[in-house]
DNA sequence: TGAGATACCTGGAAGGGCGAGGTAAACTGA
DNA sequence: TCAGTTTACCTCGCCCTTCCAGGTATCTCA
């Protein structure tokens, strides 16, 4: 126990990802800055996170990766296949589902 | 690969369980029924799930139960207790947290 | 009698997040 | 010049949880 962010996060990291990657090419260290950003500080994913879910999508077929030097350091940047365009709308489908249901389970505190 | 209720779904069921405990003492098939019931059908635990969670939870001071025959037939009722209740007030907290961020990153279309 | 619902339970597989740790180059300020 | 921070990549192993499949037994209804 004891996380930093603590449960809720499974699928979480992936879908956050393809987001970000679906407004444009990013790369991983820029992703894990990203993720704070656009969440509004409330979910921050360590590189342990991001580079094993960026590393399962490329090989997947969801993300193509391009290296870049820039500034003499390398950057792997990925971006978003159509496959992986495919598998953002279904989980963010699937996201909706499950966070509906578990608010609607939570926002019942009167009726039967 | 491929479960009823694909991502998302880490935390989800003890939370579902504090909550609707916190209503009334259940027992744990009914829960079962329950959580479909109130998700709207968004989501489905099996019995697989809602009982390990249910022996967790008691192990862990959250839930307190009470064996009870009826018809018979053997429930095993559950109560919240109070370090449940500050359980699922946390939880609660927490998935506000999370579930707004997330929101946060898939509604912003157009803005930077 | 037999199917289906009720009601409990467990075990093992699989998946995934997370922290810790490791490398290396570039930049910053003292 | 040199130490510390930031940038940028990566992997390993722990741990926790969900899920499926399977197992038991009783009651009801046809």
């Amino acid at each position: 126990m004891s996380q930093t962010n603590p449960p809720f996060m499974s699928g979480v990291p992936e879908l956050l990802v393809l987001r970000l990657l679906a407004r444009g090419e990013m790369y991983g260290y820029e992703l894990v800055k990203a993720v704070r950003l656009v969440t509004g500080e409330a979910i921050a994913l360590g590189e342990g996170v991001i580079y094993p879910v960026l590393h399962a999508l490329e090989r997947n077929g969801a993300l193509k990766a391009r290296r870049k030097a820039v500034n003499g350091r390398t950057r792997v940047y990925y971006t978003l296949t159509a496959k992986g365009q495919r598998r953002l709308e279904r989980l963010g489908q699937e996201w909706k589902r499950v966070s509906s249901g578990v608010n609607a389970a939570l926002g019942d505190a009167e009726h039967a």
